[in-house]
RNA sequence: GGAGAAAUGGCAGAGUGGUCGAAUGCGGUAGUCUUGAAAACUAUUGUACCGCAAGGUACCGGGGGUUCGAAUCCCUCUUUCUCCGCCA
């Protein structure tokens, strides 16, 4: 969320930006500097109360100590009478917390300058292609019909097993998983992301430490019993990770990279583009993450980029890279770079990694902050993520893409890690 | 799952009803000394909110209660440790 702080002093700026994202914040905003007065104002009148209470406390003490019993019965009543005072106090300043609060994360971040306005998926800049098309003979099959073909991905059985959405990887296809994660961790490991393995399931607080939580409640899967979420990208639990920290300014910038399997209910997006591997609830995603100064965190971000695109380029996959227009960038972001790639026999640009830089935006939430050299003040840091990759539809376009009479050819930089070259 | 113990500042650890935001040690920062470093010595060293400031308020795992007053007493939840049981 964006900081209190920061709304007052930009008030005309945070309406302005907003309205690239079309969010019309006039009126909440308003309404939020409006509700920080009252809080002032009504927590001034509770710390008064209690300085006064404190203060009789206190000369209680004394008077009780020099044995002057009569008068500290007499201090007794009145700290009794201000104590009735300040109850109600209390009660209306915790509500309109709470009440601040809850306009303060009804606002989306503010978009980077860059951010080009318009209202869906079609706005979005094309800012790069690269990599060649390839050219498939006719007839060449949609990686559904290849992947049943060759026995490597079974979506039948993940429906017997769980239910749609839920795909069984077997033989090649299993192997080809876990070339593709050993590639990605490897790869962005070289590029100074320390590896983290965390856990599936997060708390509420890691949920709202992102901003998954409250407004995207209905997109994870949740175990009541236990009050936990399954993580619909391992961004939840790296990022919190560091929630309540404070850290040196000579820490940054901090790298991680995981890999997790995500799970997402997709709920409400049944139909369209959810054939094969293009949609499902449970998949496999290498994460990088990271936090890095307020005055770097755009250098990171055009470095995540770089080292995304390397990574694409090293699978030989055509893509490009799109800078995301206001309405199609997610509530938490500030400027976002989606990579797609091509699956030629679909014929269609497949999102695999989404690149961003969150500015401050989930660090207020997560109480992430840094100390400058010499400075007392933490400040905010910012929070930068992206896929490197998501699998599914690298290994969707992978299968179409490379579709020969002879079988699918696994590119050079997987042959290592698969422990073959074809599949047949 | 059963029984018991515990949770205090970056860390270790004192504090069982009043001047305790909290002793002490370590660590960090600045300085003195030194050619430099180490050692020693001196000072300083949590976070948030209100306030121009002085200062005030809150926070001793979370929540609630008792009391004029709670780190300290009571209830409750969570977590950790020890023992037993079960188990990859």
């Amino acid at each position: 969320m964006l900081s209190l702080k920061f709304i007052q002093e930009n008030k005309q700026d945070v309406i302005e930006k907003l309205k690239i994202k079309n969010f019309d914040a006039s009126q909440i905003v308003e309404s939020i500097l409006q509700k920080d007065e009252e809080r002032k104002k009504t927590q001034k009148e509770q710390d008064d109360i209690l300085a006064h209470i404190n203060s009789v406390s206190r000369e209680i003490g004394d008077l009780f100590k020099s044995g002057k019993a009569d008068e500290a019965n007499q201090a007794k009543e009145k700290s009794t009478s201000l104590k009735q005072d300040v109850k109600g106090l209390t009660e209306k300043l915790s509500q309109l917390e709470i009440e601040l609060h809850d306009l303060l994360v009804q606002i989306p971040n503010i978009p980077h300058v860059s951010v080009p306005a318009g209202k869906g998926a079609e706005d979005n800049e094309n800012i790069k292609e690269g990599g060649e098309m390839p050219q498939l003979a006719n007839g060449a099959e949609p990686h559904w019909d290849l992947a049943k073909k060759y026995d490597i991905i079974d979506f039948e059985l993940g429906v017997k097993i769980t239910g749609a959405g839920f795909p069984v990887y077997k033989g090649k296809g299993a192997k080809l998983q876990r070339a593709l994660i050993n590639f990605f961790l490897d790869e962005n490991e070289k590029a100074g992301f320390s590896e983290i393995m965390p856990p599936l399931v997060v708390n509420e607080a890691s949920g709202f430490g992102t901003g998954q939580l409250p407004d995207k409640e209905g997109q994870m899967y949740h175990v009541g019993i236990d009050n936990l979420y399954l993580i619909p990208t391992a961004e939840v639990p790296v990022t919190n990770l560091y929630r309540d920290v404070i850290l040196n300014a000579k820490d940054f910038p901090v790298k991680n990279t995981a890999y997790s399997a995500c799970f997402r209910r997709e709920a409400g997006s049944y139909g369209k583009d959810v054939r094969g591997l293009n949609r499902l609830h449970q998949f496999d995603k290498v994460e990088v993450v990271a936090l890095e100064h307020p005055d770097k965190s755009y250098a990171m971000l055009d470095a995540m980029v770089k080292h995304v695109e390397g990574l694409v380029q090293k699978l030989n996959l055509p893509y490009r890279i799109l800078r995301l227009c206001g309405g199609d960038m997610s509530f938490t972001s500030a400027l976002t770079f989606d990579f797609e790639v091509y699956a030629a026999a679909q014929k269609k640009w497949l999102e695999v990694s989404s690149v961003s830089n969150f500015e401050s935006y989930q660090a207020n939430r997560l109480k992430l902050r840094f100390k400058e050299e010499g400075q007392k003040k933490p400040q905010l840091a910012h929070t930068l993520n992206g896929s490197a990759l998501a699998l599914p539809r690298i290994v969707a376009a992978l299968l179409e893409n490379n579709q020969t009479p002879e079988g699918i050819k696994i590119p050079d930089c997987l042959v290592d890690f698969c422990g073959f070259d074809m599949i047949k």
